[in-house]
DNA sequence: ATTCTTTGGTATAACTTTGGACTACTCCAG
DNA sequence: CTGGAGTAGTCCAAAGTTATACCAAAGAAT
């Protein structure tokens, strides 16, 4: 008959186990789970036993297990929107404000309110006193070109813009960004930012696209240098 | 069962409460939450605890921290993200197209492989066939400019694409279209369509984009004579 | 303007928790 | 009998937490 005694959980149980547990949204990314003590205790288990089984899960990326602090949880959730998004890649991303930027210049150049430029005069003075702080500028950066969006007065554009930034702020980007940052680069971007907010001031929607494809190119090929080393 | 014992809370566990307060609305956008010592208090855990917290939350942009006066909610909470998309009006997807649409044909130049050539042959003749069928016209007439975003293998452009059509394909959207698809315009697309795609066989990547601008300004005339009306 | 309170920023030293590694033992199927 | 797998301990080093004190800046009250 139906065996209810009781069928000795192994490691691959435990495992499966957690595995759905993660996968129900049970515990979210950045969680951190119970301690792997705490875990035998509560499945009635070794600790050997969980340990073999977050060894396994952390092979298959569900979690990430730091010595000394815990176990967190790494698996991104399907958010079947989100997906693309997140999984895009440095020069994918490049392409597309190829794409997006210089003509949302062509736009601010038309729809741009005064008060639109002076935020943005604001964003660049900031961004000239960062010179040596290359976190600080990355911030004031994004801020820019979203505002740079914003001015266009089109909801579309600025949406799109968002959901780029927030890939550009994921955590691995922001790690590899700072590496292309140094201090001529910065400087390089700030005038180039300048004369982007200028051409726009006198409204010269070409050369303001003009200026913003160097722009691009520069950090495109900041980007792949960096990538070679 | 001897799980009476509590497992110390961690900075990554109060990083934890305070992200899903933020995410469920409990804080609000530029809300200022309570001061760090206070928090320590009403969790029960050490101020270091909550400052490691909230420097995790600030990374990830949920939160922003202002010496000598707070910390401060910068979340954009999911909701305002979704909403521009579904009010988005026609002039303003113009725009955006005219912005993305031209330098897809760009890169479907650089990426584009013969299969991807082949199928937009396909839905050109299809569309040819349809002069007289609006809405069979429509419907091709989308796949056409999604497989040209396809084109390119660009991930973030595809889904970018797959975002607006679905604005595209909404209800009131297409009866709107359906006025401003006569015989003659629908004949004038096709002769653009193919354009577009000779020119990105021949490998003339400004050509190509250029006849895509032409392509959207018939489109936006189109749009704003049947408005206007 | 000046003072006072509140806020985050920093530093320190004692303590606790955590995962990593290792061992000895048991069980069980091949 | 043997080898793989789970169990139950121990010890370790690293990471994290606590508690406390003092600093600097923001902001309100005087």
């Amino acid at each position: 008959m139906t065996l209810s005694e009781k069928p000795r959980l192994g490691a691959a149980d435990i495992a499966a186990t957690i595995r759905r547990a993660i996968a129900d949204g049970e515990y979210l990314r950045h969680d951190r789970m119970p301690a792997e003590r705490r875990m035998a205790d509560t499945y009635g288990v070794a600790r050997g036993t969980v340990r073999d089984a977050l060894t396994q899960l952390a092979r298959e990326n569900y979690v990430e297990v730091r010595p000394g602090s815990g176990t967190y949880v790494t698996y991104r959730g399907t958010d079947a929107m989100a997906a693309p998004v997140e999984q895009a890649n440095p020069l994918e991303l490049i392409d597309t404000r190829f794409a997006l930027e210089p003509h949302i210049c062509r736009l601010a150049v038309l729809h741009g309110r005064r008060a639109d430029f002076d935020a943005l005069e604001q964003l660049c003075q900031a961004m000239e006193r960062a010179t040596d702080n290359p976190t600080e500028f990355a911030e004031k950066d994004t801020e820019f070109h979203r505002l740079l969006a914003a001015s266009t007065g089109n909801g579309l554009l600025i949406w799109i813009i968002d959901q780029i930034t927030s890939v550009r702020s994921m955590d691995e980007w922001t790690r590899m960004r700072q590496l292309t940052l140094n201090r001529s680069i910065i400087t390089q971007y700030n005038m180039q930012h300048r004369q982007i907010l200028s051409a726009i001031r006198t409204r010269e929607p070409e050369r303001a696209a003009n200026v913003m494809k160097e722009h691009l190119e520069t950090a495109r090929l900041s980007l792949t240098r960096a990538s070679e080393t």
